[in-house]
RNA sequence: CGCGGGGUAGAGCAGUUGGCAGCUCGCCAGGCCCAUAACCUGGAGGUCGUAGGUUCAAGUCCUACCCCCGCAA
């Protein structure tokens, strides 16, 4: 007899996740839960979230909550509890807050997969934090949930090193397949009580914020190691630009370059361009920029939008 | 029809009141040099997004459509 789980989720983040739960036969899925279509896209098209899609594709009841926290949502799921019998809820990338009361409903509770090392980057951004902090490692917690964000027991967690070249898309795919890889055993040991929930060292925590666009807005007067840094956490999302002409440029790639350039430069921001390279000056240093995508314009190396200035 | 920018040589861009299709880089050939990604000379490479319209004449003006991108989500 397979557990009964209903899965949380939302983003890309979740799918691999719900792939292993659908494909392990210790499991079975019997509802997944995820957000309202959105309207999306330049066009404004309505897209079904990602789990969603997954789940229809395997003939699983998708329930779209307007509000978790609606008594008609607790409702709901304690009709379905009643029914079913079901074992765990499993949350993955969900995107809101889950009552308590939501909380105590499954038979043996709700494992949440987070992708940091907790108690370290609780929050929504915790890939990007992880990376822009300069972290030499991070990976991905499985937890035991409770009504404070990220805050229960750990039952399991699995490191990946960050490379000096990784990016915020990258390390967020891998850390969604080390979840997923990691999901399946975990649970079944935990509904098992083959695993003793350790409490995370509250007193190291640390949080992120879930990021707006604006927040990808460069500061040039922060140092260009930073920046760099930063430039990789938040590609693609929230990406990061800045203001030149009153357009708007995206940032993609840059290099940390040496100080020379710093007696050249009199102002954070500015733009210098030496031997045929592109330089923005930084509080500390400056940075070499590498690719970049002016307003309305394709994404383009820097090479290639220097060819374009007239000097 | 959510708002806005754009499509011109391989890449990135300029192109004025309609009047010979341009710039930087790249590419090819030759030269200079101990040598070079540097420098000099020459060269190739265009259906100006597509279709139609106005005009003696359209990259440029008008209409429709296609495609790329920024905002927004």
């Amino acid at each position: 007899m397979p557990y009964s789980i209903i899965f949380f989720g939302t983003a890309d983040f979740s799918t691999p996740s719900l792939q292993v739960l659908i494909d392990d036969n210790r499991f079975q899925v019997k509802a997944v839960v995820t957000k309202r279509d959105m309207k999306v896209g330049r066009h404004q098209d309505v897209t079904k979230p990602p789990v969603k899609m997954l789940a229809e594709k395997h003939g699983i009841p998708v329930l779209q909550l307007d509000s978790i926290k609606a008594e008609s949502s607790y409702s709901t799921l304690k009709r379905i509890q009643g029914e079913r019998q079901i074992d765990a809820y499993v949350v993955v990338s969900y995107g809101k807050i889950i009552s308590q009361k939501v909380l105590d409903l499954p038979k043996h509770g709700v494992i949440n997969v987070h992708g940091s090392l907790l108690p370290k980057h609780r929050g929504a951004s915790c890939v990007q934090s992880a990376i822009a902090a300069g972290d030499k490692e991070t990976g991905v917690t499985i937890m035991l949930m409770d009504a404070k964000m990220d805050h229960g027991p750990t039952l399991a967690q699995k490191t990946t090193e960050i490379k000096v070249d990784d990016t915020g898309g990258m390390v967020h795919d891998r850390l969604a397949c080390i979840g997923a890889l990691l999901l399946p055993d975990v649970l079944a040991d935990f509904i098992e009580h083959k695993i003793e929930p350790i409490e995370q060292s509250h007193n190291e925590a640390t949080y992120c914020k879930t990021l707006k666009r604006e927040d990808g807005k460069i500061d040039w007067s922060k140092s260009a190691d930073e920046i760099e840094r930063l430039v990789r956490a938040y590609d693609p999302w929230p990406g990061t630009y800045t203001i030149k002409d009153d357009k708007r440029v995206k940032i993609f790639k840059t290099r940390t370059t040496n100080n020379e350039l710093r007696t050249t430069v009199s102002e954070p921001g500015e733009w210098v361009i030496k031997d045929g390279k592109l330089y923005i000056a930084c509080g500390d240093g400056a940075l070499e920029i590498l690719e970049l995508q002016p307003e309305g314009k394709r994404r383009m190396s820097a090479k290639d939008y220097l060819a374009g200035q007239r000097l």
